[in-house]
DNA sequence: GGTGAAGCACCAGCGATGCTTATTGCCGGA
DNA sequence: TCCGGCAATAAGCATCGCTGGTGCTTCACC
């Protein structure tokens, strides 16, 4: 009988490109990978692997292995999933947990804190990841939840086999230095920020994405002068009054004194926190009470209505 | 990850009712199939057995797990017989054949012999059973492939997860004893039977079955005397003129000078000979492999025209 | 109620499995 | 032509998972 840990082993060197991508994401040395290979090409009969320069390609025999698997390992994994209604007593289990930057302070840490005081036979493993990582990992397996958000309207999409459930939405501000000459307004639209010097994540980020948008829909640009990924910087280019910036509250630290964050409108910028998963581990206990503590970190800290746009 | 093997242990223990049994048909000792069961519920965190007297029973896990693996392995093993068409080079594998007894020597033992110098790398095993156990063992997996026979328009169920192929049909003539007052006819009916003194295969059998059907259809009944399972044992009886037989064609051995052969009419007993495989093994290269043989052999041997009702 | 048989679980022993580390072979870029 | 990166191979070693032996529980029979 062909063993499944060879497929998934298969499956990883298909979708990493390599023996060494494959070892370092499973865990394993390369030569064990490679071994494992070997003992599933002898137990088939039949090679699954090309050399191919210095790498390895999968040949037509391990693409069918790894379309045919697909399958398979799900039901094993919704099987899996589904026993914990058998199992009485506490929740147990390791999970993965991808999650935007933003929320892994603002919402992981705090819900992980409640977690581990609740459920402590509930490992979870946090890795940072941007949403389109995030729910690429999910997909393929590489982690078991992902957190991501999506500002507005903009498309975010999910492959077929993912559950999404949104556990919350979150607010961002315009921050400005308490000198600017906007900075006693009450409420701001793109077309007061257009000339002004932004700083933005980098092109491709979600973040990036959205600033851009804004401006679009009233056919606008936004001037973009500075680029930092981490909101701490950008929030340091503003206390220095060098610059503006879009920074959403959740996951905020305490603003500087020379800091006043200003709500903006049309289009007020908003993003959807989302959880999405493997729809074959939905019937997971470890799954559902993962769901459950973000949701209540969420519902104490993603309430628009009672947050101060200036904490 | 679950192991598959430790399910199918566990389905063998659920059919076979105890870790003996299910030892005895995976070919381990009892301690082995028992430390096997221990792992499985080590990795889940919760028992699938129950000891109920001195014998085990599965719990709701147990047979939960039992249901829900069906498919995975029915879909792993259709995975694995869809891969012959990549290995290039000879049919290689192993496969168990059960048949009924007069087909084992009239049909698979030719065909075995085909195979064999065709196909050196096709190991096929033979087990002879009774059609309704052949078809029992086919369908829990126990064996791949059987080879089974129906009289008539006898039912004949076959679980839906089945293929069945027809590939041939057998006849039965009545066997007299030489001095025996029908012995000179050319054709016989039940109703010139029915005062006849019978040997048949005992109840329950397929063939004993058929004979009273046949009786049936005219409101009679078979007389029968002498019960031997062996048709050489029949044909041992008529040789010594003390009772009549109906004996098929296919496997039958040359008859004594002393008896003769006589075909039967209205209803005319002739079986239908059928293999049948699990469908998830439908696309294995060994299945179709031995398919052919058995279709050739039967072509041969199973040809009512050609076949002289006295070999 | 005692005794034997049947069946499963546990323990010790040991070979096989499958990992790691170290080394070799091979290809491509500088 | 050499060097760096990747995969395959060889050797070493821990763990896994089997067998055989033993003990415990249950049931049947006397």
């Amino acid at each position: 009988m062909i063993e499944l840990e060879h497929l998934v082993t298969l499956r990883t060197v298909h979708r990493t490109g390599s023996v060494i991508g494959a070892s370092a994401e499973l865990g394993y040395t390369p030569s064990a990978v490679s071994q494992q290979l070997k003992r599933l090409e002898r137990s088939l009969g039949a090679p699954v692997l090309d050399r191919v320069g210095r790498g390895v390609m999968l040949n037509g025999l391990g693409r069918h292995l790894v379309d045919e698997s697909t399958e398979i390992l799900a039901r094993l994994e919704a099987l899996e999933a589904g026993l914990s209604g058998f199992r009485e007593g506490p929740v147990v289990g390791s999970l993965r947990l991808a999650a935007f930057s933003t929320a892994v302070r603002g919402l992981v840490a705090p819900a992980l804190r409640e977690l581990w005081k609740g459920h402590p036979g509930l490992e979870v493993t946090v890795l940072e990841h941007d949403p389109h990582d995030a729910i690429e990992q999910v997909a393929t397996g590489s982690t078991d939840l992902a957190l991501v958000h999506n500002w507005g309207d903009l498309p975010l999409p999910f492959p077929a086999h993912l559950d999404v459930e949104q556990i919350g939405t979150d607010t961002a501000d315009v921050l400005l230095h308490r000198g600017h000459r906007l900075a006693g307004a009450a409420l701001l639209t793109p077309q007061d920020l257009a000339d002004e010097d932004w700083v933005c994540a980098p092109e491709g980020s979600v973040c990036h994405g959205w600033l851009t948008h804004m401006f679009d829909e009233q056919g606008l640009r936004p001037r973009i002068r500075h680029w930092a990924m981490e909101f701490s910087s950008q929030i340091g280019l503003v206390e220095h009054g060098v610059s503006i910036a879009l920074v959403p509250r959740l996951g905020r630290e305490a603003l500087p004194e020379e800091i006043v964050a200003v709500p903006l409108s049309d289009p007020a910028p908003t993003r959807r926190v989302m959880l999405t998963w493997r729809r074959s581990m939905s019937s997971s206990a470890a799954v559902a009470t993962v769901r459950d503590a973000l949701a209540t970190a969420s519902s104490q800290r993603l309430r628009p209505e009672l947050d101060p746009p200036c904490l």
